[in-house]
DNA sequence: AACAGCGTTGCGTTGAATGCAACCCCAAAA
DNA sequence: TTTTGGGGTTGCATTCAACGCAACGCTGTT
């Protein structure tokens, strides 16, 4: 248990929740794509294989936003077999819906190594909804000078579908660092910034999340939860919540709350990093540091802590 | 004629295109989507209307990308009546496509209104993209400084598809002013942040651009074509380029270079304004701060002018 | 209470997405 | 040079799923 750390910083109190935040649920990790294994197996379309579990009955949609989704930061740039394979399509269904996408301008061709990537046309797309998020780029200098200062990465999370999902990431300079996808999302309770973003619900919507499992909790009995939600008030009036390891062995977490001029929670800033770099004593300090961050977003965001 | 600008700053140098940077065309103005009545008519779908040119053959694809693009910074909620209306489809077509993207978090809805908005998942789709464009994130305070010391708006465009493309953008304070969303796309020869890329070219390229009509330059001829790369090399000498009233009777725009450390230029700043507040002088004093933010992001981004 | 507007759902038709295989193109190997 | 191979595209027939329709449920209004 590590649950004895000092109670410095004036933590936050419970606010309502923000507007457009919502639900729904998922494990933890690099959060593989719903659809289809990352790789392996070349899958050997045969006559014998009609569509093995993956693909089946999916809509065109989904097998296009499948394909939209197999582009990520690290492969940029992917071939029509090679995304064929992973998302277990067949070549040319793939290269049908990357003309589509391409005419579109929601992909682009590397003129060169003639592959596809992301095409700006998805900025477009994307734009309506980058301009809400005025807290991005707010967020973004404060996050950079937060990395800089700590030497870890750090991230935006906002609550959305009852998961805490991340929409800004500064990277650790560490070769060993903590470092999820824009958009990953996370929705065990004992995450941090899921701690931050259950704090600021009311008690019995928490459990009634944490009950149906939305929520991930292990070894979830009524003890459990109600011990559960003392720490969330705990986190509350410490200012930053923190995971020692208890999400996965290997990793620590502290988050803070950002909140809006109504007081309300629209925002988490969360330090991940690797546990073997972090002991209790650097845990506090990580937790102030992004304390601190998070009242800086907050306040440029003319917002205000509850009460 | 416009041309009698003094050549002040030290302009830039004819440098060689960037990477990902490819080819298209368009015309100017709010630029409808390609699909579909922008809303009038609602479109009696009876037993007559097959489907009138719009979403004829248009694939599920073409459709579902259609809906997305019909939610925008000015109306981020809209309900399936209204969308369907807008892109002439069936309510029942996109209320079910609404609902795949829903399922994917491309899309949520609103608790109370019951409308849809884009989703958070768009961030993940986008973001190994927003990953790439550093240029945007950079450019962002240059901009904001940008538009507060001239009032006016400005804007972040890179040349993509043989079009200029708008990636960012900060509103100009002024009731009246041009503002066009993230994504605009541009192709005349004479829009100054189009000049700025094309000045980029080699002359042939921007020879044949022209005459294949990629790029749009009202009474083309030889004689005019040889007066417009006159005009380009004027720009790089001048350091910013502009746009008098010339694509547009009540627009002018200038616009600046802005280079990575190979010296290609990858993006370029533009300054919209309505035509009745600018004089000639004032022109010459835009291009100058246009110059400045530019060359600040240059800075920023590590790069350097060619040469 | 009746109405009107909106979103969803079942159903039958038909059109379009799929898988396949042949083909094209480029590049590396022979 | 020819040959081979991998990757991408295209024509075609099949079949499945997307469409339009109309009926329904819901909510808020007159």
């Amino acid at each position: 248990m590590t649950h004895m750390l000092i109670a410095l910083g004036q933590g936050w109190a419970c606010p309502n929740k923000k507007s457009h935040i919502v639900t729904i649920m998922t494990p933890a990790e690099p959060r593989a794509e719903p659809r289809a294994e990352p790789r392996a197996e070349p899958r050997v379309i045969t006559s014998d294989t009609p569509a093995n579990g993956d693909s089946k009955g999916a809509s065109v949609l989904e097998n296009a936003i499948a394909v939209l989704r197999s582009f990520t930061a690290e492969e940029p740039l992917l071939g029509v077999t090679e995304i064929a394979g992973r998302i277990g399509l067949h070549k040319s269904t793939v290269s049908r819906i990357l003309a589509t996408f391409e005419q579109e301008h929601l992909v682009e061709r590397d003129p060169e190594s003639r592959r596809f990537r992301l095409g700006l046309g998805m900025i477009a797309l994307a734009g309506p909804l980058l301009a809400e998020l005025e807290e991005r780029r707010v967020a973004y200098p404060v996050l950079r000078e937060l990395s800089e200062r700590t030497g870890e990465t750090s991230a935006l999370m906002v609550w959305n579908g009852n998961e805490s999902m991340c929409v800004e990431q500064i990277a650790s300079r560490h070769q060993v660092k903590h470092l999820a996808p824009l958009g990953a999302r996370y929705n065990e309770a004992l995450s941090s910034s899921v701690q931050v973003f259950l704090a600021a619900e009311d008690a019995d919507r928490v459990r009634k999340l944490l009950r149906s499992g939305s929520i991930t909790l292990p070894g979830l009995d009524e003890e459990a939860l109600e011990a559960y939600l003392l720490r969330l008030q705990e986190s509350v009036k410490r200012g930053w919540a923190f995971n020692f390891g208890e999400t996965s062995i290997e990793e620590v977490g502290v988050a803070s709350p950002v909140f809006d001029h109504r007081g309300d929670i629209v925002a988490s800033v969360l330090i991940p990093a690797p546990k073997f770099r972090v002991s209790q004593d650097t845990l506090a300090s990580l937790g102030e540091a992004c304390q601190d961050a998070a009242r800086k977003i907050t306040t440029r965001l003319g917002g205000r802590a509850p009460h």
